[in-house]
RNA sequence: GCGCGCGUAGCUCAACUGGAUAGAGCGUCGGUCUCCGAAGCCGAAGGUUAUGGGUUCAACUCCCGUCGCGCGCACCA
């Protein structure tokens, strides 16, 4: 078990011995401020605020009842009432060395105790649309659902992940009228997705224009719809070569779904979940259409179903069938909701999606409360939002001539921004490895400025920034891994291999903070899962890079004076590796040997 | 207009969801390679956390007001 943990259950036990019928489920300890100690828990200041109670002396009752002799130096109580841990050194050297054998790497699967079983969870993300090109808006959903993906099934939970393309809407009757009226084949094979784009940007523009072209698009709508022969079978190319792109994309990205279930698989249900929305009385009809309307349990200013115009609060519905008798999006993700919870039955459902969909999910959720209240109390509903990627004039990144970027070609000038720069520093490698180096440079280098943010703030895409070697980005971690492997090659070169059973010596400050460090890797793999937050590992994995760096600079590895600090540090260099590896390995991003 | 979100060093971003003296990188200035990768490291300067109040042992974090920016407001997704 790791330290924390045990400090933790202890804590937990002396708090219950104290306070019997405290909720002991928020006691927990943190990594803190060295100069406190190495954990802190602030727990019981909360604890007897809520009971009226002196927290100093609260401190001092739990302390008397509190054995944590064999792992931690004598607690500390310190200021209003936080408890302060520091770690005895043979329980340091034990973690480190348990890990060094290969026994775990400074995180827990879930399972391994009641408090932590292992869920089923569906995560929802990417989400391209058919026929148009994947750009550089999809980078976001697709890489923080993908850290978010492997972030839980490293913990062990079991991870459904589905990619909910957009296969189906009215955009097809457009594009079906293009199809068959200004198709290029020489183009669609030279570049299906560029022509499936020309054709709908056309027909769009004439629909704009003259209400006759709008009506025939519809009119190929309506017979798609009605599962015309032809109509199906373009539509089943188009898909087809949308998919092929698709597939492109992820195989460089590394990212894998267990599901693609787009839109129109849930077709068959969209007219049920409708009646049924009527025959519960969660929807009603208005103006021809149907819609889910505020039923009232909220105050006015909560209520996503109302909206305040003037002065009075009307309306403001989600349409669930329009009253051409098509359905919404929200059918869809009404009918995908239960097909989910009837399919997989999971605890949580994860959506990936951009921030400005927030009113959507709030609908949406609200809805699924009202109509599958049961099933919706054991599965928790998360909508994972987050901001826009802007270009260094601060508005939505764009190419210089105005237009969307599209993301095979952000990832091309990834490549060849980092070959540049692997060429130019590295130019005594061989091309092809100086390719292999570049092409894992750039794609961490995008997906890590994308990660390393929070919140749903936007951020400022910017080449220099995220390609530079200084700073908190990937080539930077990259390096610093790269750095480590570079002492094996050496020290196998010397033949002095690393003995796994040796021991591990902590003396140097800077041993002792890199070592302690390692110790937090499961905790902040925890508060991505938790938060689902994966900005959480970027910062962790900087820390670390930092104090592997310093420790090199003032800890001779092979150098060092003799042989058992020497195989130590050689451990030391071994288990940040690895972490980093890992680390890395959860957001996505590849390391290389040498760069 | 109404709702949602945001405002932290000159710039780009953090701050473990209420914890102890708000941290990094860039840029600026100054150190550091006869020594395991200098694409590195160390140091200095830089802050009334937009603003005014409130809550408490403790506020960047929670509540209210103001200003500024972004986004969303029935048959697109």
């Amino acid at each position: 078990m790791l330290p924390h943990k045990q400090i933790e259950s202890a804590l937990q036990f002396a708090v219950r011995a104290v306070l019997p019928d405290a909720d002991v489920s928020t006691v927990l300890v943190r990594p803190c401020d060295p100069k406190f100690g190495d954990y802190q828990s602030n727990a019981l200041m909360a604890l007897a605020k809520t009971r009226k109670l002196n927290p100093r002396q609260l401190a001092t009752d739990v302390l008397a009842k509190l054995d944590v002799s064999e792992i931690c130096e004598k607690v500390e109580i310190a200021g209003a009432g936080f408890l302060n841990f520091r770690l005895k050194n043979s329980r340091l050297v034990h973690s480190l060395e348990s890990a060094a054998r290969g026994e775990h790497l400074f995180f827990e699967k879930c399972g391994g105790d009641a408090s932590s079983q292992p869920r089923t969870i569906v995560i929802d993300f990417s989400s391209p649309n058919v026929a148009k090109p994947m750009h550089v808006g999809h980078i976001r959903s697709t890489g923080i659902g993908d850290a978010l993906q492997r972030t839980l099934r490293l913990l062990g939970h079991r991870v459904i992940s589905d990619n909910h393309i957009g296969d189906w809407g009215t955009q097809f009757g457009k594009l079906l009228l293009g199809w068959k009226q200004i198709l290029n084949r020489a183009e669609l094979e030279r570049d299906a997705i560029a022509e499936l784009e020309r054709l709908y940007k056309v027909i769009n523009a004439e629909c704009d224009a003259n209400p006759t072209r709008l009506e025939e698009a519809k009119m190929e709508l309506v017979k798609l719809q009605a599962g015309d022969a032809e109509n199906i079978a373009i539509w089943k190319e188009m898909i087809r070569l949308s998919q092929i792109q698709f597939d492109t994309i992820y195989a460089r990205l590394g990212v894998k779904f267990d599901f693609a279930l787009g839109e129109s698989f849930y077709n068959p249900w969209l007219g049920e979940v409708v009646n049924d929305l009527l025959a519960k009385e969660i929807a009603r009809e208005s103006e021809g259409a149907v819609g889910v309307f505020s039923d009232g349990s909220l105050p006015p200013k909560e209520d996503p179903f109302l909206v305040n115009r003037d002065g009075e609060w009307v309306a403001d519905p989600a349409l669930v069938r329009k009253s051409d008798g098509g359905f919404n999006y929200t059918t869809t993700d009404l009918a995908t909701v239960d097909y989910r919870l009837k399919t997989w039955a999971p605890q949580e459902i994860i959506y990936v999606v951009d921030d400005r969909q927030s009113g959507h999910f709030k609908k949406l959720f609200l809805i699924l409360m009202r109509w599958k209240s049961e099933d919706v109390k054991k599965t928790k509903l998360v909508h994972v939002g987050f901001g826009k990627i802007m270009g260094d004039d601060g508005k939505p990144f764009k190419t210089r001539s105005g237009d969307t970027v599209k993301l095979g070609e952000l990832l091309d000038e990834a490549e060849e921004r980092a070959y540049k720069i692997v060429s130019e520093k590295s130019a005594e490698l061989p091309e092809a490895q100086r390719k292999d180096i570049a092409r894992v440079i750039g794609l961490g280098a995008v997906k890590y400025a994308d990660l390393l943010p929070n919140r749903q703030s936007d951020y400022i895409f910017s080449w220099d920034k995220m390609l530079a070697l200084q700073g908190n980005t990937a080539p930077y971690l990259v390096y610093a891994y790269a750095r480590i492997k570079s002492i094996f090659r050496k020290s196998e070169a010397e033949s002095a291999i690393r003995n796994p059973q040796s021991a591990i010596v902590l003396v140097a400050p800077e041993e002792l903070t890199l070592a302690k460090h390692l110790l937090n890797f499961g905790i902040t793999l925890e508060a991505v899962a938790e938060e689902l937050r994966p900005n959480y590992l970027c910062n962790y994995l900087f820390e670390l890079a930092g104090k592997f760096t310093s420790f090199y600079e003032n800890c001779p590895v092979l150098k060092a004076d003799d042989a058992v600090t020497k195989n130590s540090r050689l451990a030391l260099c071994d288990l940040t590796a690895r972490v980093l590896k890992q680390g890395l390995e959860t957001l996505g991003i590849e390391t290389v040997e040498q760069m």
